[in-house]
DNA sequence: TTGTAGGCGTTATCAA
DNA sequence: TTGATAACGCCTACAA
């Protein structure tokens, strides 16, 4: 008799998914810990046992608990994703490989937004951490929380995109800073003199160097930006900034985005404005979704290694996971993997 | 001196994140119990207690072990969200939205992607459901596999979007027959007689509803398809589709699409044949992402109602939960819920 | 107000 | 080849 034969009380939430390894045993008449040594296919256990456990196995439908397999010590299957924002389509493709590359370990995609807010960052971590993931792949805001940082050193951390130096752990990006220079000489080349630059904030990594570039490139030939306007990078801001910078007199010839969001917005304020490119304005976008190909004669891109990075996230993640496995603590220096963009030519910038 | 301070076997997998309620209790010199009801903040215990506790909780860095509370036979916080596919703008949406509400709830959202194939839907529920999820919201494949639907009946699950008559509980849908059909007569009404309508297959609840639309539409006119292609509702499926419907003779003078990636391929297909909306084609898109606004003069589309269908959704089963838990079993009726959408007229659309 | 003693479902160790 | 038993971290009924 268990703890649960009082009378009035109501059974405790069974009922519910809740066929366990002891009610395959009992079925069998055999112990649980056949059961189990079954199901992992131990070489212990006669084949015509297993082959009678598989069949209780199926049509009781028995599925194994994860947290019971976790409080003995085994490794979980989750990984969290953190990322700012998953309608954007740059994110939902790393989503997507992360979750492909998961889901061919048997491994799980715990999902968290950020919408690059620091205190949800850091509420969204803890949430992940208390189901003690294997690893985490996180797209950081501009200023993690110090307690987001101090958690973050206790678990497997891949870094993607953005880097910040107070994350620990491994990180994957994009040469930003080359990206954006190559957008910039295009325009350059062109006989573009007059060039601005919408992008994000230089709190991110990812703002700096892309700033960067496009100031490298301006230096190269001597000469100054029309215009730099940084902000949150959401398709709002460069709405703003667009509409402002094309409404002021001497405006530029030419605009440098620094995010597919940023693109977006920029095109709907020159939209709005009745203007068209790149007959009033050359415009050069950053990332390249499907629909760059279609909006009016095509937009000009750097189009950025998506499927590499993320491709290379998962992977980093997972060996990590087997050394630290096999050599106790991991000992390898986490290193950063960076990739080349590469720029795409379409109909929206023009010779001067 | 922490647990780890034995002399020649290795820490068993420790100094990962194993800071357990004892490691707090012990460095206040108290008992874990202690420890557990001031986390809880019971009424028993002292409030100096209380905040000693919180203190030393903050500085050791300890969380719970959300698998140690399920197997206490707490609910858990994690909802399974499946989706065929995470690049797309509808579904990336959804997901948007279904992280919001549960992380609003301090509830988890486990994603998986199917890409509409039943043996990884399968696969997927199968990892979802050893996590013992507090519920799933599911866009199912056209043809679930019989032990998904059995494995679905012992969780509170919502169906979103698609319904599948197989699957118990909740649905969440949209009148998709009535979108296809506004978006129908509106180039019915605009002189059009020639229509094509490209969409999903017809084992999806949505193709059948889509497909019922624009036929009903025709049917009120006296009128017959020019061209019905029913595919894998992807862009491939639309490129194929309309390159070979506009390279034949007497080709239609109206596209109807039954969704936005086939809308993508649509277009991608009119361009590569140097086709221009509306000049050789009015086109009707469905599901209205950023984009369409921006595509050579906007694109005529059939808004959904997203927003309000992934919040339904979270509620819906969160609400569900609730009652299974104060009543005992849910008796309630699953029941549908329908949102309607509605047409928004942009330039890719002109009177014959 | 605090402490002790189980037990949740698994797997690993030891014994038969 | 199989079985009994203990342990993972947490929560709670019961005892102090």
């Amino acid at each position: 008799m268990g703890p649960n034969d009082t009378q009035g009380a109501r059974p405790p939430l069974r009922g519910d998914a809740g066929i366990t390894i002891r009610d395959v045993a009992k079925a069998l008449n055999i112990s649980h810990t056949t059961v189990s040594r079954a199901l992992a296919d131990s070489p212990k256990i006669s084949d015509e046992t297993k082959s009678r456990v598989r069949a209780v196995v199926a049509q009781m439908g028995y599925l194994p608990s994860a947290s019971a397999r976790m409080m003995r010590g085994r490794r979980s299957s989750l990984v969290g994703l953190i990322i700012p924002d998953i309608q954007n389509d740059f994110y939902a493709t790393v989503a997507k490989i992360v979750a492909d590359s998961l889901a061919s370990h048997s491994m799980q995609l715990l999902l968290s937004v950020t919408d690059d807010n620091p205190d949800r960052e850091l509420r969204e971590l803890r949430a992940i951490l208390e189901t003690r993931p294997a690893g985490i792949v996180i797209v950081p805001t501009a200023l993690p929380r110090p307690e987001t940082c101090a958690l973050l050193q206790n678990v497997e951390t891949v870094q993607l995109v953005r880097v910040h130096a107070d994350l620990a752990g491994s990180a994957v990006v994009i040469d930003d800073r080359a990206g954006i220079k190559a957008a910039t000489r295009h325009l350059l080349d062109s006989g573009h003199t007059r060039l601005a630059f919408v992008g994000g904030d230089e709190t991110l990594s990812t703002g700096r160097e892309r700033l960067g570039g496009f100031q490298d490139a301006l230096a190269e030939r001597g000469l100054k930006a029309a215009n730099i306007s940084l902000g949150s990078p959401r398709p709002e801001f460069a709405r703003y900034a667009v509409t402002s910078m094309m409404s002021a007199r001497n405006r530029p010839t030419g605009i440098i985005l620094g995010s597919a969001e940023l693109t977006l917005g920029a095109l709907q304020a020159l939209r709005a404005l009745k203007l068209d490119w790149p007959r009033d304005v050359s415009v050069v976008g950053y990332h390249d979704p499907a629909w760059f190909e279609l909006a009016e004669g095509g937009i000009t891109t750097v189009r950025l290694p998506v499927e590499d990075i993320a491709t290379t996230a998962t992977t980093v993640l997972l060996s990590r996971l087997d050394e630290r496995q096999t050599s106790g603590a991991s000992e390898v220096s986490p290193g950063t993997v960076q990739f080349e963009p590469s720029l795409v030519l379409r109909g929206s910038t023009r010779r001067l």
